[in-house]
DNA sequence: TGCACGATCAAACGAACGTTTGAATTTTGC
DNA sequence: GCAAAATTCAAACGTTCGTTTGATCGTGCA
């Protein structure tokens, strides 16, 4: 009990202010626990973060490899679209991030968390990540045989800095170009836009060599 | 003297650390000044954060504005390509990113920028990003006629979104891929193929209506 | 030469940080 | 129903934070 509303209060903090603006007091106040609580439940504030991280991101990365698996099942051997691979990876996180409160919150805290600087956070994601992102770039180059591997990676690259911006970024956006982003239907209206952003990128035609 | 030093000082600890994990003892040390010098030429914190955004920021969004002043100035009330137009907006900073030092520092600094929380942070750079943004607007929007409004902007977005992770998130994409990113010659590696993934989610087909 | 002013310095300020402690309290297992 | 284990609590720990202070230094102008 006391675990799950300190992870929703520290959650709720980490996507607003950051990992480190935000304080162990900020964050029991908020839970309305006592401060030593983490410390009692989670070991440390390093902990915690990984704690928050790792909650959503493990069953969403095991969800990226099940689609995967599935569709490549339901090809039987043919290889499988790009867009589908598109879709199996941003997917299951879109919707996350489409629906209010917990989810959307975490993809926006998630969005961020790639540009941490911070040593604890960039091995969480780099251990969680690795396998999936190795998977899939098999799956893109399967899909797309006339794409070297190199181009692959760089690809998957550019999608996930636009995506992460995408989601995180909507204060940005907002604050910069005044057009209205907030309410549950500002995702509905960004996701498809997104998807064609994402396809069109990583089927254009290749630099020329230089 | 001192004032340069500092700048330089913060700007590589901000980088590499964030902004609010870089202490004033952490930037004095580095750059060999004593620890008041800070609050005597910046006033506080927040202003040298500000003053080291801003230092290289204001130049590279003037020479945004002029670039792109001079492409269309060049074409005489021709519509400027999609690809031009891009080009001026990425070419100054992707070549500032491509240079070793300080340049390409910063351009990993701003990279994170745009997601940090800080408010001291996000009203400096949405005063400084608004007049290019709503210019670079106009110029896609007559480039791309049969693109609304509404979609210029959020291409505009994603393309923000691709181009920082791109340049910021190199660690992330190293640790995770194992691809060798370092060295100077990696930007030059990564700018075409960005600019033509850039190119292909911008001229992407919009989605189906739904 | 002497004065005045901007710059640098060591030292200290109160506040907030993450963490620890040991007692009080609640929950669990038998 | 009671001992034991798990949890919550108020209070304090030492450290580090950004900032301020007042003395000292160096330099250019009268």
């Amino acid at each position: 009990m006391t675990r799950a509303l300190i992870l929703d209060a520290a959650q709720t903090l980490f996507a607003g202010h950051g990992f480190e603006a935000t304080s162990m007091r900020m964050i029991t106040t908020t839970a309305g626990v006592n401060l030593a609580a983490v410390n009692y439940h989670f070991g440390s504030k390093d902990e915690l973060v990984r704690a928050v991280i790792l909650r959503r991101l493990q069953p969403l990365n095991a969800q990226r490899m099940q689609a995967l698996d599935e569709v490549e099942a339901e090809a039987e051997g043919a290889p499988v679209k790009a867009r589908t691979i598109v879709e199996c990876f941003f997917g299951g996180s879109l919707t996350m991030a489409a629906e209010s409160g917990q989810g959307r919150e975490f993809m926006r805290l998630l969005g961020r968390t790639f540009t941490e600087p911070s040593a604890v956070v960039r091995d969480c994601l780099a251990a969680e990540y690795a396998p999936v992102i190795a998977r899939y770039r098999d799956a893109f180059s399967r899909a797309l045989p006339t794409v070297p591997v190199e181009d692959i990676v760089w690809r998957l690259h550019f999608m996930f800095g636009a995506m992460s911006h995408a989601v995180s970024g909507l204060d940005a956006l907002q604050a910069v170009t005044g057009v209205q982003v907030e309410g549950p239907d500002a995702m509905k209206r960004m996701v498809p836009r997104l998807m064609s952003f994402l396809l069109g990128g990583l089927r254009a035609p290749l630099p020329e060599a230089v």
